[in-house]
RNA sequence: GGGUCCCUAGCUCAGCUGGUUAGAGCGACUGGUUUACACCCAGUAGGUCGGGGGUUCGAAUCCCUCGGGACCCA
């Protein structure tokens, strides 16, 4: 029966054979709605969080889209209608500049080209490079059904967005509103508050002395650190509890080079503590002074432009602001106004794109009202209705929601959902799902569309609904009557503002209920020295490179194994060897398994019926590693699905990572070649085989959905299989109770026999081709059954004669040692040195003496017997008495030995 | 300033609701090619669980505090 694999395991060869050929193209990953909704099956959906289409594969997608994968899988072979649903978003702001910046090298701007044409040149962008981080996710083997792949800007998709604006417009959740905005200089478009990014940085606190009109020589000193504004200032504030400048409020001050009289007001804003106390108002260049001019009635002066240069009359117009900042310094000082300059370290806006600081700016812009929308959405989280895991990211989400702002959703770019917003030669605005509808509210034919475009997170915070084909609030079809809510979202904790809240909004609003039931915050992949991944410091592996040389299964094993639930994750591509071992041992123990059924079985048929009729049951097994393969196969299983229903998931991998290395491989599979080396009745050969293998496929599915493609072709030679099967589609092994809760301590002995064997041979440097006579004296009627019955396991996994009785005399010239009440003695003669077993006998009396003491310590003492549960107490005591009776035992060997 | 998380063997980390003589992988050291695997096997060394205090019969685990580090929000 030949029917083997391949002597050396080619991850290359493997994988590409299985994505391309076999799950594409067999749809194997496709979910019905009509399997839920007529079939009765229970439903499973993960939300792919789309990746930008400029995007290309990095590690932080690669730990993403594995978690995801294998919460899918394991989802699908537990028998629930499995649906991953994927797709890709526009990313406005990044497209845009993406092409732009191709343009530019040709020569031409948006402008040059016009609205119209530019995006044309967008889309056939998108068309050639738009797929490439789609075609890099399929490396990963990831089980999503491509069919339903979306794009943001797709009609469906965009048909949404429109209708969901107008939506909350009418239920007065959208306004338009002059405010003070983030605005990113060189995207030169409005930003949201969480598309910038706060970053310490080294400025200059400049004190400034503004002279008082009606007193002659005297000033009013403010501290700022924008010095380029003072030519915007309309007033200087103080607290009005502050004793030293009662008397000044309602004087008017000079602002320095710009000439220009101010008052001076009193303001509870004002922090006493900071600089002088007294705080220079410039209500253009700053949000809270914007919020101080409201209060005072004061005006507005605006002195830096669109693109972050002066655009005042005081002759530093057309400066950059920062160019202008050093100028205005200068001059201050050559004109006497500069009072000191302090070295001041603070934080600064970044924009999140272009990482430059961002400009407060005052402009019309579209904002959601988010008060209304929080209430429920932190409602839902706090009662447990949506749970994060790991589950302090309450506390965050829960914050965030207590202090929301309006979200501005305008972008000033053309690359996006252009607002259904036109004006009417009145200024007034017509919301309307089109210019048609628009006329027909407004009366007149004579409106001109607003410029703008929504926010990206506009369309990504509607994803949970697009990508069920909803299209506006009174949407309904089969896919999202199986298939919302989804259930688990994977995504990174740092677009938990952007994202994770704002569809839970989005969900709650527009369908009445949560878009998902679970969130797993994946971790943050950092370098090998704990630093974030970054192009610019060249730290980021590429991970298709990783692939080629580790393998993919390698790759998905190794960042789970090393990333844990709510953990940062140091990655270097060397640790990837843990996978590829992995991935080799697995293959190599098939092989060995493979190769003893050649021998057992006269055919592939042959061994079919007798594996399709094999029911491992614990009567059929007088070996213990078979006792204790079962019990433990089983205890793994059991850990693995609860591990699974806590997202625990990186303790999954090392569950059956530990099973598989230790249990399957060291422990039972050696005893196995032992058991078929001894030429047994083929019957129990056959039965070892068996189990081995039974074993070994139930090993292949839990290991599935970590490592999908190894998997898949081991188990397509357990039994020759039509191709259109996958293990992909295969049941997920369930815990046999009875297995679990079976007591296999008493078949444990050979196993401790033999380590403790092992380790007085290497302690004595005992030549391994050499091989000596082991007694055992049992310690009781069990272990005597147990250890005759496995004599000869322990004769070749130790290298020794060994003989099994319920009494003996210790040999002379012997090496002895107590296991589980056992008394062995290895007869070493002329290889043992007789000070060497002394001194290590004594090292063992003194530590089971020195626990002895600690355990009658322990009992002695009234507090514990009296309060520890009496099964604690009963352990503590049964300790107690198997180390005395070990401790007499090895103190009878020393006295031998001595005399 | 508010919040969250982390500090356990040389390195990277397990240790979940308090009850083992504190574990693994890598690295180090010793020995090993017995026909699955040197991407392997057997064995050994290495830790007063960041410091201090408290709760408890019992603390790596709970509480307080100090020190060090990371991140989020202002």
């Amino acid at each position: 029966m030949p029917f083997n694999l391949d002597k050396t395991y080619n991850h290359q060869e493997v994988e590409d054979r299985w994505r391309s050929a076999h799950w594409e193209a067999l749809g194997s990953f496709q979910a019905e709605s009509s399997n839920v909704l007529t079939e009765g099956k229970t439903p499973y959906t993960v939300l792919m969080p789309p990746p930008n289409v400029t995007g290309s594969l990095t590690l932080g997608h690669v730990l993403n889209h594995t978690l995801q994968d294998i919460f899918i899988r394991y989802s699908r072979m537990s028998g629930r209608e499995a649906l991953w649903l994927p797709g890709t978003d526009h990313a406005g702001i990044a497209t845009q500049s993406v092409v732009e910046k191709k343009l530019r090298k040709e020569g031409v701007s948006r402008h040059d080209l016009g609205r119209k044409e530019f995006l044309r040149h967008v889309w056939q962008w998108r068309e050639e490079y738009g797929g490439l981080i789609l075609r890099q996710l399929r490396r990963l083997g990831i089980s999503c059904d491509w069919r339903r792949n979306l794009f943001t800007m797709d009609e469906r998709a965009s048909v949404a967005v429109i209708n969901a604006f107008i939506a909350l417009y009418r239920d007065g959740l959208i306004y338009r509103g002059t405010r003070i905005i983030n605005w990113c200089p060189v995207s030169q478009t409005a930003l949201s508050d969480e598309e910038v990014i706060m970053k310490p940085r080294r400025d200059k606190l400049v004190y400034v002395r503004y002279p008082l009109v009606k007193r002659p020589g005297q000033f009013i000193t403010i501290a700022t650190v924008r010095p380029e504004t003072i030519l915007a200032d309309v007033a200087i504030a103080v607290n009005p509890a502050d004793q030293r400048y009662q008397d000044l409020v309602g004087e008017l001050a000079v602002v320095p080079v710009a000439g220009r009289h101010i008052p001076v007001i009193a303001d509870d804003y004002v922090d006493i503590e900071f600089g002088t106390g007294a705080l220079k108002i410039t209500p253009a260049h700053d949000p809270n002074d914007y919020e101080v001019a409201c209060r005072h009635n004061l005006p507005v002066i605006c002195v830096v432009g669109r693109d972050g240069r002066m655009t005042d009359d005081f002759g530093y117009a057309g400066m950059d602001r920062f160019e202008a900042r050093e100028k205005i310094m200068a001059d201050l000082e050559a004109r006497g106004y500069l009072e000191r300059v302090e070295e001041y370290e603070h934080n600064v806006g970044y924009s999140e794109r272009a990482d430059v600081v961002v400009e407060p700016y005052l402009s019309a812009q579209w904002f959601v009202r988010m008060k209304p929308l929080a209430e429920k959405a932190r409602q839902v989280v706090n009662e447990g209705g949506i749970r994060f895991h790991p589950p302090h990211w309450i506390n965050t989400y829960r914050h965030w929601m207590e202090n929301i702002q309006d979200w501005c959703i305008s972008r000033q770019l053309w690359w996006g959902h252009r607002i259904p917003a036109w004006y009417d030669p009145e200024g007034r605005v017509w919301v309307a799902s089109s210019y048609e509808d628009a006329c027909h509210l407004a009366g007149t034919d004579k409106l001109v569309q607003d410029e703008d475009v929504l926010d990206t997170w506009f369309s990504s915070w509607l994803w949970p609904l697009t990508t069920l084909g909803w299209t506006g609030p009174h949407s309904d079809n089969d896919d999202l009557r199986a298939f919302y809510p989804t259930d688990t979202l994977v995504t990174g904790p740092d677009i938990i503002f952007f994202w994770v809240a704002r569809m839970i909004m989005a969900g709650l609003y527009f369908k009445g209920d949560v878009p998902f039931r679970d969130v797993y915050f994946t971790s943050i992949i950092r370098d090998m020295k704990g630093r974030k991944l970054s192009k610019s410091l060249g730290n980021s592996p590429d991970p298709l490179q990783v692939i080629d040389t580790y393998g993919t299964d390698a790759l998905r094993f190794t960042i789970i194994y090393i990333a844990p639930l709510g953990q940062d994750v140091l990655f270097g591509e060397e640790k990837c060897e843990l996978g590829r071992n992995f991935a080799t041992k697995l293959w190599n123990a098939s092989r060995l398994v493979f190769m003893q059924r050649e021998k057992y079985f006269d055919s592939p048929e042959d061994f079919r019926k007798a594996y399709t009729g094999f029911v491992p049951d614990s009567d059929a097994f007088t070996f213990a590693e078979e006792q204790v393969l079962m019990a433990r196969y089983h205890g793994m299983l059991d850990r693995y699905h609860s591990a699974f229903a806590q997202f625990r998931v990186n303790d999954i991998l090392r569950n059956v990572h530990e099973f598989f290395w230790g249990d399957y491989c060291d422990w039972y599979l050696e005893a196995m070649k032992t058991v078929l080396a001894g030429a047994p009745e083929s019957g129990r050969a056959r039965k070892a085989v068996l189990l081995a293998v039974h074993v070994l496929e139930g090993m292949l599915k839990a290991l599935h959905p970590v490592m999908p493609f190894i998997t898949d072709e081991i188990w397509h030679a357990i039994l020759k299989r039509e191709e259109r099967l996958s293990i992909a589609l295969s049941q997920m092994p369930e815990v046999s109770p009875e297995w679990l809760g079976r007591d296999v301590s008493l078949y444990l002995i050979p196993r401790a026999v033999i380590s403790e064997v092992r380790s007085i041979r290497s302690l004595f440097a005992v030549p391994a081709s050499g091989t000596a006579p082991l007694s055992v004296k049992a310690a009781g009627e069990g272990s005597l059954r147990v250890l005759s019955d496995n004599s000869d396991i322990i004769s070749v996994a130790t290298r020794c004669r060994v003989t099994v009785s319920a009494e003996c005399t210790r040999p002379s010239h012997s090496a002895a040692s107590v296991v589980e009440g056992n008394e062995l003695f290895i007869q070493l003669e002329g290889l043992i040195s007789f000070e060497k077993e002394r001194s290590r006998l004594q090292n063992e009396i003194d530590t089971i003496s020195s626990y002895v003491v600690s355990l009658k310590k322990k009992l002695a003492n009234e507090g514990f017997v009296s309060n520890a549960p009496g099964d604690v107490v009963e352990k503590e005591r049964l300790k107690l008495a198997e180390a005395e009776r070990n401790l007499e035992k090895l103190g009878k060997n020393l006295e031998v030995l001595a005399s």
